[in-house]
RNA sequence: GUGGGUGUAGUUCAGCUGGUUAGAGCAUCAGUUUGUGGCACUGAAAGUCGCCGGUUCGAAUCCGGUCACCCACCCCA
């Protein structure tokens, strides 16, 4: 009597074995861009302490008001298991003074986040993110840097179709100003403002910039821009990100209304955006963050950083059509025909893996034809049939599945693992 | 949290206005004179029709609830 299945939690997903090779393609292609400019892995843990995420994300996020999965262990702490990994990276950084050791500091890191969210296209409740934090560099060629990084990740990935958005918040300084010019805009119209875009006007009125609501749109469009409103240094050091993109032909859109969702980011935010995966659009976001490290205890240090969504990467290359190869088929099947090959399989199977190649062989107990069938099922480049005829010549043919060509080859290992690894056509 | 759509073999789906043994393609497995794959042919296995309740002589089909998935809002990668 079967029991009742157990699925898997809402917003997760599963990667099946037929499927993890796009994730070892984008994985690696992550890992060897970040070498390529200089950044070295970290990794941290799952969960945090909740001080952490309410200090480093901010209080005011809907991440740290609603979505984060929070607990007390077993000795009475709160824990949560980290919605995002910048605040990690900072908080591993400042405990093991990795800022004292020499700027700037260049780190990456693949791993998983969580958010209590409701489900949808490109949206779940773990998702998985390749991000980037660059720590020390207060000038612009850093922020073109950082976004160089992302476009030759995203273009080597095969994702041509995004659009680079651009833009800057300003400092605490100038975002103040706007603030309040801000508010002053959208009280002046309230009675054509939405529910929701009323509720925020008191609390972060940069949020109203966002909304999607038609009748506020029509407001929107007249708002005050951040723009007129950044300082002298801001102003800058805007104009330099932008010039540095420039120089190295990268192209981008500005997006005076582009404002991220974290509380941390100060002056440069910028996303690559699609319009081919539905709604969850983004599929790389990051931007400047100069008073998180002062936040979380370190000394003032500037920072700045991305993180990419992987699922949604994987949308987006699939969207676009690009086409991956499966390199995890075998190199060789060796099929028994009879019960004396069978003993004799085993050990020429563990020699040949130990020379590096993926042989695989019946375990099923199945004859030769179904062997036969199996071994193409299953991608096997080539096959070698054993039977006692074999074993007595010290002779077989090792056929070329592709070809469906054979070819004499000595009954032993070295002759086998000569003619497999030098992908010899038949 | 709010709203819309969808739940039938592993999978993609069919099943007309409720009628008795719920079907097909693909996939799986076995075989086509027993030592050779892809094609073809034969056959087999596989479903408490998401779950619970209601209406009815009778429910995959109608009604209610619930859960899950998909999509959108909110927000975000």
């Amino acid at each position: 009597m079967a029991q009742q299945k157990i699925t898997a939690p809402r917003g997760t997903k599963d990667v099946l074995p037929s499927e993890v090779y796009k994730w070892h393609f984008v994985e690696s292609v992550a890992r060897e861009t970040a070498r390529r400019f200089g950044f070295s892995e970290i990794r941290f843990p799952t969960f945090e302490h909740t001080e952490l995420f309410h200090r480093g994300v901010g209080d005011t996020t809907d991440i740290v008001q609603k979505e984060m999965y929070t607990f007390e262990d077993r000795g009475g702490r709160s824990i949560t298991l980290r919605p995002e990994g910048t605040a990690s990276v900072v908080r591993a950084s400042v405990e093991s003074s990795l800022f004292r050791e020499g700027l700037p500091v260049k780190v990456y890191y693949i791993a998983a986040n969580f958010r209590y969210e409701k489900p949808q296209a490109g949206r779940l409740r773990e998702h998985h993110q390749f991000g980037v934090e660059c720590f020390g560099a207060a000038g612009p060629e850093a922020d073109a840097d950082i976004i160089a990084l992302a476009y030759t990740y995203l273009s080597t990935l095969g994702i041509k179709k995004t659009e680079l958005q651009l833009n800057s918040i300003g400092c605490p300084e100038c975002r103040k100003k706007y603030n309040e010019a801000l508010k002053a805009y959208f009280e002046a119209h309230r009675d054509g403002l939405c529910e929701t875009c009323l509720d925020r006007l008191g609390r972060n009125p940069l949020r109203l910039l966002d909304c999607k609501e038609e009748k506020c749109r029509e407001i929107n469009k007249d708002a005050p821009l951040l723009s007129d409103y950044l300082c002298q240094e801001c102003a800058e050091h805007f104009a330099g990100v932008k010039a540095a993109l420039d120089s190295v032909g990268i192209k981008y859109t500005e997006n005076p209304k582009l404002v991220r969702g974290l509380d941390y980011y100060t002056r440069t935010v910028f996303e690559f955006v699609s319009n081919a995966i539905g709604a969850q659009g983004t599929v790389l976001a990051g931007g400047r963050y100069d008073g998180l490290v002062e936040e979380l205890g370190g000394q003032p240090t500037p920072g700045l950083g991305f993180g990419s969504g992987i699922e949604r990467v994987l949308l987006q290359m699939e969207a676009e059509g690009v086409q991956l190869e499966d390199n995890s088929k075998p190199d060789l099947f060796i099929a028994a025909a009879d019960e004396e090959a069978r003993k004799a399989v085993g050990p020429l199977v563990l020699a040949l893996r130990a020379s590096g190649v993926a042989v695989e062989r019946d375990l099923m107990g199945r004859g030769v034809r179904a062997q036969m069938k199996y071994a193409s099922k299953i991608g096997a480049a080539y096959t070698i049939v054993i039977g006692t005829d074999e074993i007595e010549k010290g002779q077989v043919k090792i056929r070329d599945m592709e070809t469906g060509k054979e070819r004499e080859c000595p009954l032993d290992p070295y002759s086998i693992v000569a003619l497999v690894d030098n992908t010899i056509k038949i």
